[in-house]
DNA sequence: TTGAAAGCGCTAACAT
DNA sequence: ATGTTAGCGCTTTCAA
């Protein structure tokens, strides 16, 4: 940015006519005669003009920018999640800006006031772990900056939301693990503060009893990091010998247990089956490769955006309308590690 | 954004007092009273009142917003590099614009329109394998937006980069494993268009000559990728029937064949080694887990911005300096895959 | 068909 | 110590 960069002013100037004819030339406006749009806009592509957005959106107090605060980039869900985001968002001529919180609510407060400072014109959220206070996202809304929660969703606010159907990919994937055979299924699971950790919990509970199987609760683990399923899945398959199947909260989780099966000697998935949640790349680099469920993180990130954009064009025209949850389907992805020879 | 945005004029009106008053008292400036500041800040901060960036963007020229393009963020090097640019950009008020060339050339010349529309005050870039022309940032580079290049650098360009060690990487892998005792390397090479591809591979010979081991251009073989590796690498092996080591260009290709050699019914390390290149998070989770060369992606972010804001402060006092080029070193990571029982 | 003027929110000379 | 004015680049009434 600097004195080289062409404005309307120079072209008008160079031109012996007012910016203002210029500005109407460059947006094809009517009452502008051909020959006068011809040679202003031959002159603005000569010297290479391109609007200053900033100017623009001084004025119309539009950003074109919409801001997003993610938990972490470097997890396969949320760099896919933002690909789909950047998708919709360019195609409909708006930019992305990007912070992330590192699960740390203060850095979520900051990152909120700084998108703010910066006026993007609606928010997308996936909420850090800290976060129980919700004071930072109910000032932008004050503001009128439109807000769509994702996958980590806020249940104090009235927004819309995107949410994976968490409930149904953990069922189908413990259904077919039982349809395969598998009669004692333990779930290594997640925190059951974390709305998706209970929904996958109640996913598997219930697929147990819709096939005529026991619902044991010692057979629900807490254990949702890779190093932890590593260090204790050993332990767990020689205290309740019959177990046949895993089924883990993530791919990590399922890739620890896999190891710690394979140190006992036992054989997956002959001997035990595992089963993973997200479906990342790591699923098909493991030996062999892990069974999971997609989370179609993508098209998590494309209806956010869409639901975000929707409420912007609404905003001009209507009046609150009630907040929307969307559930994106997820799809059990089955390899080797689930699949008997 | 929208009507509910306090303003200075705001804050003036309600205290009987003119803007530039507000302003300087709340930029704490020497000549305003101490109570005149008081009673600013008081209303100021009551009404929840955010200097507009837009506002001082289009006043000051600046926007304290960096650009970043890079190819996909669904990659571990490439998302650790964003946290090290984000990292270092907030600390210095600097906000960050990402964008995707997914590869696309012709993505990446929209990338840089929409960013110089934006007026960012300085671009990031790793170039997308497409691109061959280099239009599109000379063209920044007359409106005197700097750029600085990572790890896919623009050899045409006079420009800051910052660029990984790989000859000094692949040098010290090697030789870790000639001194393990592995004598037969092969090399599982990226393309020799790419210059990281050649620094690899040259790392690689001089770290066999320098131990009195032969260089057969047999055992360099283009292979860049999980799935390639996964299928050639056992005919390779039965071809040249000595090999006791693998030297991969990226953890991936490394992975696909480590998965081939087991497939072979080879025991890793014991029969042959695998060593790769990124240390991304799948080398932990494979069995064995892989030794790899680290390439502080964090690092290289960091490095990248911390040029740039030199350049972004340099630029207001001094002349063009001469580019310069930064190396981050890496680091060897010795894991199971290299390592005989 | 075109131009002049005002204003988006802010700041910094230049008054006073 | 504070107010007035002009201007960053652009658009849009209103006037000609």
């Amino acid at each position: 940015m600097s004195g080289t960069n062409v404005t309307i002013k120079d072209i008008a100037r160079k031109l012996g006519v007012s910016p203002s004819t210029v500005s109407r030339a460059l947006k094809d406006h009517p009452e502008i005669s051909p020959k006068t749009k011809k040679v202003v806009t031959e002159l603005a592509n000569l010297l290479g003009y391109k609007p200053n957005e900033i100017a623009l959106s001084l004025r119309s107090k539009k950003t074109k920018v919409i801001g997003l605060i993610i938990p972490e980039i470097v997890h396969h869900f949320f760099s896919s999640v933002i690909s789909g985001i950047e998708e919709i968002a360019i195609e409909e001529g708006y930019n992305v800006m990007i912070f992330q919180s590192n699960e740390s609510y203060t850095r979520e407060v900051l990152n909120t006031q700084g998108l703010y400072a910066n006026r993007v014109d609606g928010l997308l959220v996936s909420l850090a772990k800290e976060t129980k206070n919700y004071e930072h996202f109910r000032n932008l809304q004050k503001h009128e900056v439109p807000i769509v929660f994702f996958d980590r969703i806020c249940e104090g606010l009235k927004t819309d939301r995107v949410i994976v159907d968490d409930y149904g990919g953990a069922f189908e994937a413990v259904e077919h693990l039982i349809h395969s055979g598998y009669k004692k299924i333990l779930h290594l699971s997640g925190s059951r503060d974390l709305l998706i950790g209970r929904n996958r919990i109640n996913g598997y509970k219930d697929a147990l009893e819709d096939n005529g199987l026991q619902v044991d609760e010692n057979l629900v683990v807490p254990c949702d990091n890779y190093e932890t399923a590593l260090q204790i899945t050993g332990d767990i398959i020689d205290m309740h010998p019959g177990v046949d199947a895993i089924f883990a909260v993530n791919d990590f989780t399922a890739i620890g247990a896999m190891k710690a099966v394979k140190k006992k000697g036992r054989k997956v998935p002959d001997d035990i089956a595992i089963m993973g949640f997200t479906n990342g790349i790591s699923a098909t680099l493991t030996d062999p490769t892990l069974s999971s469920v997609d989370q179609h993180g993508t098209e998590v990130g494309k209806e956010a955006t869409r639901l975000l954009l929707k409420r912007l064009k609404e905003g001009e025209l209507t009046e609150d309308h009630t907040p929307q949850t969307r559930v994106v389907r997820t799809d059990l992805v089955v390899r080797e590690s689930t699949t008997r020879k």
